[in-house]
DNA sequence: GATATTACCTGACTTATATCAGGTAACTTG
DNA sequence: CAAGTTACCTGATATAAGTCAGGTAATATC
């Protein structure tokens, strides 16, 4: 254990010059971190600024002259919110957002020099980020509603598509297609496609659409490899079960491959049994759950 | 490539959160952060004040404030290098051992709570803070002599026995001996036990023990899984072969197992070519080379 | 032995960050 | 509608952290 210890601590200095490094480039720039910090949080359409304190659990008065500051160069803008005049809304001015672009490209420059660094572990590096960063930011999960033709989404089906492509014999890209044919199906009120989001990064999806009056089909279950271990898949399902039913489905089903063992296991522990076939290639088993 | 761009900034914002709580927790000893980092440099023997003034990049008036402020507290004692008079020595008083103590207890503390938190993801979590750790320490890693009753050479030879017995049919726990049983083999002159360390963690090692007057052997490479794919195993054997050299050996030979791929893919890249068989199971394939 | 360099110190100053007490306008609640 | 709460601001004050100009021994160099 307490090699364990040593092993995490060597970890948080490597880290600690890595992320010095990026904090320094910021002061770069003339202006302090804090207030660095507080641009970041402001968009072009305007953040709460009691948002931000909450964010960053800043003093009032520390945040309203960080503000202040900003706004004397002209970075924001701050308006008064007009359902309830004590609250202020910060937006950044296009000389702001100009300004948050040049902090992007510093922040661009040093990911890619860090990147460099990794050599031809590159892709090995990245994996163990997202894993730790998974980890540590458990707490921050959420899974949200999205469009099927959002980006994340999209990013999501490619990485499921790969997954199958790699597990399922036989099965080739052509057969998969993306954007959905039918995104309609995914949309509310009848179908639904969920995210998983930890720290804004999709993690895991899953999706329904209606088959019949009563009956909806769950679709496309995929937790991303580093976030696996966490019960996030069964936290899926629970998710989208609950959503079927308040919508009004009494019957559910699935379709499924034999190569995706930990899918099915999960599937019958969670009250999912045999039913007949309703689909063909690659599905080889098919579940039903009565909510 | 952006999308790397946005994961490594991802982990960034994961990572800053956990080491500033670590960074936070050094401040409730009623000390400044500065102050604890220039104590946590100085040792019961005595460390050097220009040393430190190297390690954290101090203004030399800055350093000399933190250093007063510590000694006033009676945790340090600075004494005046009786060699060269203008340099100083600072010294941990007991009571400042006694001080850093209570701070690896926070840090212990802190460590243990981030490694609970990953629950059953504890050991994938280290693997890949190990990875990040060595990927990002890269340019500091040293390769020096140890002895092979060293607690790192040990810890070394531990991982390359149980690599061993994963990959070695028919090996078993007793047919290695730790420590080992003839450690004056490995000691100077006429023999070497070599350690990489990164940041001072052990993640490589490579030996060399005389057999006859102009032939020695290498023994027991390895390399940490997570410092692969970065060439430590060939800058360890250049270390060994040249080491080998500068004592006077004219031959090298040692043995190697069919399961150890890539090891023997390097020997014989490196220059290395079979020889008749001078020891038995597990070697299965035995290499020479002529300095 | 004069001159330069090194190692460290001192004091003045700046900036970033943080905390606190008190104030005002806007809103909520009994 | 009076009293309390909320959201934010202002000014005072403190501390941490870093920079700079100058100073003093001790040592090195020509």
């Amino acid at each position: 254990m307490l090699d364990n210890i040593a092993r995490l601590r060597r970890f948080n200095r490597a880290v600690t010059r890595e992320v010095g490094a990026l904090d320094h480039s910021y002061l770069g720039r003339g202006r302090p971190l804090g207030a660095v910090r507080v641009l970041q949080l402001i968009t072009r359409r305007g953040t709460d600024i009691a948002h931000i304190r909450a964010k960053l659990t800043l003093d009032s008065g520390l945040l309203s002259r960080l503000l202040r500051a900003l706004e004397a160069e002209h970075l924001i803008h701050i308006t008064t919110d007009p359902t309830d005049r004590r609250r202020r809304t910060a937006q950044l001015t296009p000389a702001g957002a100009a300004e948050m672009a040049a902090y992007d490209a510093i922040g661009y420059a040093k990911a890619t020099e860090t990147l460099a660094r990794a050599g031809n572990r590159q892709q090995a590096l990245l994996d163990a980020m997202d894993l730790i960063a998974t980890t540590l930011l458990r707490d921050q999960l959420e899974i949200r509603d999205a469009d099927p033709n959002d980006p994340a989404a999209i990013a999501c089906l490619q990485s499921y598509y790969d997954l199958l492509l790699e597990k399922i014999d036989g099965l080739t890209p052509n057969m998969l297609t993306l954007p959905l044919s039918d995104p309609d199906n995914y949309r509310a009120p009848h179908g639904a496609f969920l995210i998983a989001f930890s720290d804004d990064f999709p993690i895991g999806t899953v999706s329904l659409r209606p088959l019949e009056a009563t009956i909806a089909e769950v679709k496309r279950l995929w937790v991303a490899p580093h976030a696996q271990g966490q019960g996030l898949a069964r936290r899926l399902m629970q998710a989208i079960e609950s959503r079927a039913k308040s919508v009004g489905y009494i019957h559910l089903k699935l379709d499924s491959n034999e190569s995706l063992t930990e899918a099915l296991t999960l599937y019958r522990r969670d009250g999912w049994s045999d039913i007949p076939a309703y689909t063909s290639f690659p599905a080889t088993h098919w579940l039903g759950k009565t909510l």
